[in-house]
DNA sequence: TATAGTGGTTTCCCATGGGAAAGTACCCTG
DNA sequence: CAGGGTACTTTCCCATGGGAAACCACTATA
């Protein structure tokens, strides 16, 4: 995304941040259940592989969006967290949610539309 | 993204939908500048490709997120709007751009302090 | 006749990223 | 001495998607 699209669309930014595949699920568990283990992490999250949950944790990390607490213990342990700035996400993803309830049927609606209008276009082209 | 995941993080059929590459610069181009033709957009995009354009209209106008008029004259021509419930994200676009300026700059200190913590480790190992 | 302009489509290529599976270092337990 | 648990890391592979460039039918214009 080049510079000039970032100015013209100033959401860009925090699309890259927080809307990259796998944040949202994280940061939704991290805030739901509170500090996790790693292997807690991944058991609410059945389909991510490890070296995919190290990556979005460090990503998540650097951005301050959550905590990582390393005990250095035998055996080690490690907790994640969601941060206070991770937190000032949360209104966000509730205007999210909110409108997935009220406008999700309407493009479900849409798709079939547009989905019966090409067979039927088809079918006219082919009869 | 598995049916599980979806239903532990709700947002993510949104993120699917909207947060995609392009679809949030050119719904952005279409609410601030009304009524398009497909060249008058792809000025207003400077780096898309044609082809990467017209299948994220068609996306969109599958989703009725956007809608497309043609005309059939000679030379033919298209025009883009976006469509009522496309507008209905507008609230979730503000809600993002006032994140953004509330705490994009804390992010970016995160980032820095995080890779500065980094080097320190790396002359500390060094040195 | 050549060129431009319309709204795309088609082909090819390549980088990115995610998934699977195995490995790693450490120690405790049986 | 084998096996398990911790929190990853490493390697390999492959699908997806985006970009570049050329092409398309049609007509008005020079």
């Amino acid at each position: 995304m080049t510079d000039a699209v970032e100015q013209a669309c100033p959401i860009n930014p925090v699309i890259d941040l927080v809307f990259s595949r796998w944040t949202t699920p994280i940061l939704w568990v991290l805030e739901h259940h509170g500090r996790l283990r790693f292997n807690e992490l991944q058991r609410h999250l059945p389909t991510i592989t490890p070296k995919v949950l190290t990556q979005r944790l460090r990503q998540l990390e650097r951005d301050g969006l959550a905590v990582r607490t390393y005990h250095a213990e035998i055996p080690p342990r490690v907790e994640y967290e969601i941060s206070d700035l991770g937190r000032t996400l949360t209104p966000l993803f509730s205007a999210i949610t909110d409108w997935s309830a009220a406008h999700l049927p309407a493009v479900s609606a849409a798709r079939h539309a547009y989905d019966a209008a090409r067979e039927e276009e088809e079918s006219w082209a082919q009869g």
